[in-house]
Parts: structure tokens; sequence; C-alpha cells
DNA sequence: TTAAATTGTTAGATTAGTCTAACTTTTTAG
DNA sequence: CTAAAAAGTTAGACTAATCTAACAATTTAA
């Protein structure tokens, strides 16, 4: 008997994550290197390079000994589809089950590794095709194309305009409830009002009501339109 | 460093599914044998013995050799646990996200296994902590704890009582399709018109509506009050 | 431009989960 | 009560996913 994954394409959880791990990278880096990926999933080189082999091997990325790893459309098209849905799981999570958005993405972690386009297809539709996650993250469609959007981050920002709150880079609980305590979310109004030269502090009004101070930090990590 | 095993408890998938099995054997079986689990989860009995042995090690269930094997509390513990997430998530497809009844086990074999009890938690409040899954199967609370419920299979009934249909014995997709063919879903009243002797097939009325023969075949796997 | 540091590869070990094949114990039927 | 059938066990092999340790190639910096 042949093995079932030859011809179905299955592929192991453990497999979809390294894929996963190689599109975010693939979006932060033009050349993906093993220890790149050994960082980002936590576990050693010498572990990825066998596992790369194994996925060079089902065509879903280019591997040749000492040179970066690139995936195929294939393997792009795995990483999207499991993109879409850890991020309509978040989204789900938050506004039909009513989920904070530090709360849903390590539900989301595991729920992205179910298999059923009955199950997905129903949260895209109960969620109206969305076009973003809760932290403002693209959701790629049922072929894989993303939504086109522009966002900056507030560091870049000006003083005096108005900006809208697309996204956050940080996904870190501390980071979000932070958001939550100066009462800041997603499509909430800030208006820079001051920069401290010294340490690129902001000085911000939210929402037209509360006035506060932002850290470089924090503004780096502020998407906004 | 030591397993965290150990500390954690942690289980892996299969063996949640082993502990599964163990616990719905028990409820046909006074004895449980090696080959029983074995074809209940279609494996070798040789994969069941070693597996049976770690199961033992972790002390979630009682195992010697040539011997019955029984849960340990703490094995029928867990099991109820996943029996829990899984016929939650059954009631959350069906009611929340509007699946069939025949659409939702597949699915829920898999989001059993995740762990959150966040997740599981709020689902059960969204559903306002029920009672039976969308097959009439009882739902164990948080501890545990199964209601209790008596019903039997409309093939034991008699002739002209009034029986409300409670759950069914097979969860198959043809045999829930057969069901909704007919009108027949959880609640409906059923009432025996005839019995054929030959057969065991009995003439029925449905929902004081529609009459129809059923064979005994389905009358056995009918639970009625 | 060579030495050190970093990155990458290979070999070999380990654990979970599975199988087949051979053997043993228990159960069942004649 | 025995012989055959059924059930159970053990040994040995395999795959996926990981690790450590040793070694090799590439990159960086002195
Ligand atoms: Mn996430
Ligand atoms: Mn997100
Ligand atoms: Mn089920
Ligand atoms: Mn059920």
């Amino acid at each position: 008997m042949l093995k079932d994954d030859i011809f179905t394409g299955m592929i192991t959880l453990t497999e979809e994550n390294y894929l996963k791990a190689l599109y975010r990278l693939s979006l932060e880096t033009e050349e993906i290197s093993v220890k790149d990926i050994a960082d980002s999933l936590d576990i050693k080189m010498s572990t990825v390079n066998s596992m790369i082999k194994r996925l060079a091997e089902k065509k879903l990325l280019r591997y040749e000994k000492y040179k970066a790893i690139e995936l195929t459309e294939k393997g792009k098209k795995m990483a999207l589809h499991i993109l879409r849905k850890h991020r309509l799981t978040e989204l789900f999570l938050s506004k039909v089950m009513g989920l904070g958005w530090e709360e849903v993405h390590d539900i989301a972690e595991q729920i992205e590794h179910i298999q059923s386009d009955l199950f997905f297809d129903r949260i895209d539709e109960m969620l109206g095709h969305p076009k973003f996650d809760p932290h403002g993250e693209p959701i790629p469609d049922a072929n894989g194309k993303l939504p086109v959007f522009k966002a900056t981050q507030l560091s870049e920002g000006v003083i005096n305009k108005k900006y809208k709150l697309t996204g956050v880079l940080n996904h870190e609980t501390a980071f979000l409830k932070f958001l939550d305590s100066v009462g800041l979310s997603i499509g909430s109004v800030i208006v820079i009002k001051d920069i401290q030269d010294f340490d690129r502090s902001m000085s911000v009004l939210l929402n037209n009501k509360s006035k506060t101070i932002f850290s470089q930090t924090v503004c780096e990590n502020l998407l906004v339109v």
C-alpha cells in the first residue's frame, strides 16, 4: 500500500507550521535561511535541515545546500490557506464568541489545523467575508488572494493629522491589554499633538477624548491610515 | 530536563482517542478487551497492547496481562472531559453555526482536542449550559457529571402511545438524512399504529401528520420517552 | 587574507505511534 | 478433555519529529 500523502497532498500539522513560518519570513526577509526558520519555530537547525528536505520532496519549497530557501507556488498557496483559517478563526472568536483580541491567537493556532472546508466557509459567511482579523491583519480569500492595504506606523506620523488605527504589529497580551486600558481599538482615531525630540515619544489625542503619551515603541507598533 | 508529561498530566491526541474509546466501551461491555479497543479504533491488537501499557504507566487505566482493562477515575474523568468538548462542539456547530446534525461529528472529532478552557466555557455559556447534543447524547458538565436520562428504543414501544424522539443511536450520515427526509428531528412526536409480526416493522404516525413504515433497524436506532 | 564566528550539514539517538510476524495464553467446541 | 480457534503478547521494523555532537562551509572582521 502506497502512502496516501503522495496522492492527497496531505500534510501534517508540523509541516503546516513550517509553511506558515516560511511564509511569514518571506515577508520579512529576501533570503530565508535555515537559522531563520529554526529561530522562528524555536527548534534546532539540524531539525529544520531534515524537515526542509522533506518539504522539498513534496514540492512545497525549493532547496539547495547552503542556498536560500523559497516556497513554491504550491507551498505558498498552502501557507495562505492556513493563514486564512487562522485569521478567520481569530475574528470569529472575537466577533461571534466575544473573546478579547488578546485571547484569540492561542486558540486560533490550534483551530487553524482543523480540516473542514465546511467549517471555515461557514465562519467566513457568518462574518460576511471579512478582509481583516482583530489585529488588522489581512485575511486571504478562498483563492489565497490578500486584500490590498497600505498602512503606516504611527511613529512615522505628523502632528495634527487625523489617523485611524487599522492594525497592530505587536500581538502580545500585555501590549493589547495596554491598548484596551487607554481605550484604543481598531478604528480608533488618533491625533498626534506633539513629538518629543529626545525619545521620539508622542503626545496623542485618542478618539477626541483622552490625551496621553505613547513611547516610540508603542507608536512603532500601531498601524494607521 | 524531565518530561513535562509527568508533571502536567498532558496527554497526546492519540491517547485522548484511546480514553474516549475505553469510556464508550465501558458503557457497552463489562469486560473491555484488547480486541474491543483494536476493533473500535481500527488498529492492530499489538498496537493497542503497547498503548495500554503506556496509559497504565500514566495511571489512566488498570491493566494486567490477559485481564480486562479498566479506566481509573483519572482516566474516566479525562474521557468525560473530551466527550464534553465533543458534544458541546456538535451542538455549537448545529445551533450557532447552522450545520446539519449529520455534518457535525467529523468536525467535532477534531475540535474536541483543542486545549482551551476559555473556548469551551464560552461555547457552554452561549448554549446556556446544554444537557444534550444534537443526537440526544448527554453532555457531561464541567465536573464530568452526566445528566440523568431514561429513554427506550422505539422498537420496544407499544401501539397508540405518544412517544417523543430524544435521541438516535446510529449517527451515520445516511441514517440522519433519512430521518430528515421523513421530517423527524429531536423532539418529534411518534405514535406506533401497527407492528408487523413477521419482520417487526412498524407503521408510525409522525408529528400527527405523516404516516410511514419503519423497519426494525430504524426503530432500534430511535430513542424515545 | 587568514582566523574566528556563524551558519549549515550529517550521523546517530530518542520517543510516539504504528505495523507484521512469530509465539503464547485463554476460550470454545467437539 | 483435548484440539482448534480466538485473543493476547513480544520482538523487531518503520516513519515523523525531535535532539546532541561532530564536522563542514560560508561569512565576517581583524
Ligand atoms: Mn494570530
Ligand atoms: Mn491576528
Ligand atoms: Mn459525535
Ligand atoms: Mn453526538
